[in-house]
DNA sequence: TTCTTTTTTGCATCCGATTTCATGATATAC
DNA sequence: GTATATCATGAAATCGGATGCAAAAAAGAA
C-alpha cells in the first residue's frame, strides 16, 4: 500500500532525544535565544544539519499566536496591474520575514467572502485588500460589517476607502495623477482632450473623471460631454470608446485612457482607421504595466510606483500587527513615464 | 497603548463552556461527525452563529496533519501564462476544499530554495511547481537532491521533467503542439516556415525546435539554419528575431513564435517595416494568453487549456496526498485557436 | 572552603483543535 | 425484569513547538 509514503517529519523531540537534551533546549537553539551552553548548542545544531530539521510552522504559530503570513486579496491576478503589485508585496514581505498568501476574488462576492474567512481561519497576521469591492464608491454596508468583524482581530489594509470600517487606507493619489496628465498634455499644446474607459461606481475612476472635468474648466479647455466616454477597463472597451471619439464631428487631439488595457484598445481602433499615434492623436494612460512597454507605439503613462506601493502596503500591515502608530490614511504620489504615444500638437510631422 | 487590539479570537472551549458541554462535543458539531444529540447540536450551533466562531486552521492542521493547502511555485506571476495557470489551479483547488499558497521564484535560485523550504515548513499537503528550474533541460543535481528531500514527505508535482527525482510530471504535449502548427501552416500552403524565440536549455523549447526541424524534413519543406532564430521569451526578443528574418534574402511566409510575447514583438517589427500580417507573412504562436486577444491582428495560437491543466495539476496533487494511484507522467494535448494572424499563401489579397 | 550570584537546563503548561476510549444513559431483545 | 446492544458524552492524550519557573550546575566572591 503506502509502501514509502509514511514521511513523518522529525520534530524537536526527535532531535532532543538523540542529542540527550530536553526539547526546550532544542527550541532555544532554533530560536537563537540566549542561555544555551556552547557545547549543547553545537550538538543540537549538528543534528539539525544532519536531519535538515525544519520546524513545523503550524505548531510555531499556534504557540506564539502569529503566523508571519500576510493575506493578500486581489481582484484578479491575471490583470498585470495586480500581478505587479502582488509581486512587489511579496518581495517586501519576504524582506521582512513574512510570507504572502494570495487569494483572487475574481469579481465574485461569494468568493471574496469565503476567501476572507479562509484567511481569518488561517490566522494570518494582517489582510491587505487591493481592488475588489473595497474600490466601490458606495460601500456595501453588509460587507463593511463583515470586514469590521474580521478587522476586530486582524488588521485590515485596503487600497480603496471602505467607509464605516476600521481599516488602514493606502491609496494612489488619483487627483494628482490626473493633474500630471493634463498639465503634460497642456504643455504639449493640447486643448481638445478626451477621456475614455472606467466605471463611475469605482472610487478611483470617479475621482479621475471629477478631476478631469475640473481641470478642463480650470485650464479653460474644451469640455464636451461626448469627450468623456464611459466604458469598462478592458481592451474591447477602449476600442469601442476610441471609435466613438473618432466618429465625432470634432475629434480630440489627445485621449486619456483609464488604464493600459483601454489604451491598447484605443491604439488598435486608431490603427485600423489609419489614424496615426501620436502624430494625429496623442494617447496617454494610467497604470504603467508591461502593456505600455510592448504596445505600438509604447505608451506614455502614469506610473504607480509598484515597489513603493507594495512596500507601504506591507509596512502598514506589519506596523499594525506590531501595534506601531501608523496613519490610517496614506497617499502614494504617482509620476509620469514619457514614452512614444504623445506628441506636441504644433509639430505634427508628415 | 493597545487600547482596542486585544482581539483574542474565541475557541471551542469558549463555546463549550457557554453551552455547558465539553470541547469534544463542540468539535463534533464543527466537523459534522455523528453522535451528538439534536438538542446539544442545536445549542452549540446557535453559539457558533452568535459568535461567528471560526476554528483555528493551525490547530486543526496540527492535530490532523494535513493543511488542505497546496503550495504553488511559479516562475513569475506577472507572466500571463503563469497567471492564467495559477488562477485555474486556485479555482480547481477551491472546488475541492483546498487553498493555494503561491510563491514566485522570479528567476532567483536562492529564492526558489527558500520558498521551497517555506512551503515545507508550512507543511502544505503538496507542492506544484510550474516553470522555474524544473523546466531546464539539464537538471541541476544539487537541486534535484533538494527536491528529493522535500518530496520524501510532500508529494511534488512539476510541469517540467526533473530527472533523478520522485516527482509527478504533468506536461503539455509540445510535440503534438508543434505538429498541429505545422500541419495547419502546410494546409494553408506555406513552405517557407521560420521559428523564433526561446532558449535551447529549456526543455519545452528544445522539444519544439526538435519537432520543428523534424517536421520540416518530413514534410519536405524548406529548412534553413537562419529560419530558426534563437532568442528568449520576451517581446524584445521577438522583435529582434523578426527583424533578422525580414533581413534575409528569402523571407519566410510564416513565422512560428515560441510564445505570445515573442509573437507580439514580431508583429511590432512587421508593422514598423510595413509588412502586413497576415497578408504578407503569417504569424502563429504558443500560449493563448490574453495577449493573443488584444494584439493587432489577433493571434492564431496554440491553447494549453489552462482549465484542464490546472485541474489535472491539482487533481494529481490531491490524488497523491490521498495515496491514490496516480500516473507519474501525464500529458495534456493542446489545441489550435484560429484567429486573424495566419493566411492562405495563395490568397494574398492586395 | 563556603556562600552568592549567574548561567544552564528541564519540567510542565499552553496554544486550539481532533480523536480514542471509558462511562453512563437509552433503547432493544429475551 | 434482566441482559445486551446502541448511542451520547466528556476526560484525556495528541499534534509540535514556545516559554515561565524552579532546580541544578557553574562561576565568582569572601
Amino acid at each position: 500500500m503506502d509502501s514509502k509514503k509514511p514521511g513523518k517529519s522529525i520534530t524537536i523531540y526527535d532531535i532532543a532525544s538523540e542529542a540527550g537534551v530536553s526539547p526546550a533546549t532544542v527550541s532555544r537553539v532554533m530560536t537563537k535565544s540566549a542561555g544555551v551552553s556552547e557545547s549543547k548548542r553545537r550538538a543540537v545544531e549538528h543534528l539539525i544539519q544532519k536531519y535538515e530539521f525544519r520546524p513545523n510552522a503550524l505548531a510555531k504559530s499556534l504557540s506564539n499566536t502569529h503566523t508571519h503570513i500576510l493575506g493578500l486579496l486581489v481582484a484578479d491576478i491575471r490583470n498585470p496591474y495586480f500581478a505587479a503589485l502582488a509581486v512587489e508585496c511579496e518581495k517586501a514581505a519576504n524582506r521582512r520575514g513574512y510570507t504572502v498568501m494570495l487569494c483572487n476574488v475574481l469579481n465574485d462576492n461569494a468568493l471574496e467572502d469565503s476567501n476572507l474567512e479562509k484567511l481569518y481561519e488561517q490566522r494570518v497576521d494582517a489582510i491587505i485588500q487591493a481592488g475588489c469591492r473595497v474600490d466601490d464608491l458606495v460601500t456595501d454596508t453588509q460587507y463593511a460589517a463583515h470586514v469590521n468583524r474580521v478587522s476586530r482581530t486582524i488588521p485590515f489594509i485596503t487600497t480603496g476607502k471602505l467607509d464605516g470600517t476600521d481599516c488602514y487606507c493606502l491609496n494612489i493619489d488619483d487627483t494628482k495623477g490626473m493633474k500630471i496628465i493634463i498639465d503634460y498634455l497642456v504643455s504639449l499644446g493640447h486643448r481638445r482632450i478626451a477621456m475614455i474607459g472606467g466605471e463611475n461606481r469605482k472610487e478611483s475612476t470617479y475621482e479621475k473623471w471629477r478631476q478631469y472635468i475640473y481641470l478642463m474648466g480650470k485650464n479653460d479647455l474644451v469640455f464636451r460631454d461626448d469627450y468623456l466616454q464611459e466604458g469598462s477597463y478592458s481592451e474591447k472597451s477602449g476600442y469601442r470608446c476610441m471609435n466613438r471619439l473618432l466618429d465625432l464631428d470634432i475629434v480630440p487631439t489627445a485621449v486619456i485612457a483609464v488604464n493600459d488595457f483601454t489604451a491598447v484598445g484605443a491604439l488598435k481602433a486608431a490603427a485600423e482607421r489609419g489614424v496615426r499615434i501620436p502624430q494625429d492623436i496623442s494617447v496617454i494612460s494610467f497604470d504603467n504595466t508591461f502593456l505600455s512597454e510592448i504596445s505600438a507605439p509604447k505608451l506614455t503613462t502614469i506610473d504607480y510606483n509598484y515597489k513603493l506601493f507594495g512596500e507601504k502596503l506591507v509596512d502598514t500591515a506589519i506596523g499594525a500587527v506590531e501595534h506601531r502608530d501608523i496613519p490610517k490614511k496614506q497617499l502614494i504620489t504617482p509620476s509620469l513615464v514619457v514614452r512614444d504615444s504623445c506628441a506636441d500638437v504644433n509639430q505634427k510631422k508628415e
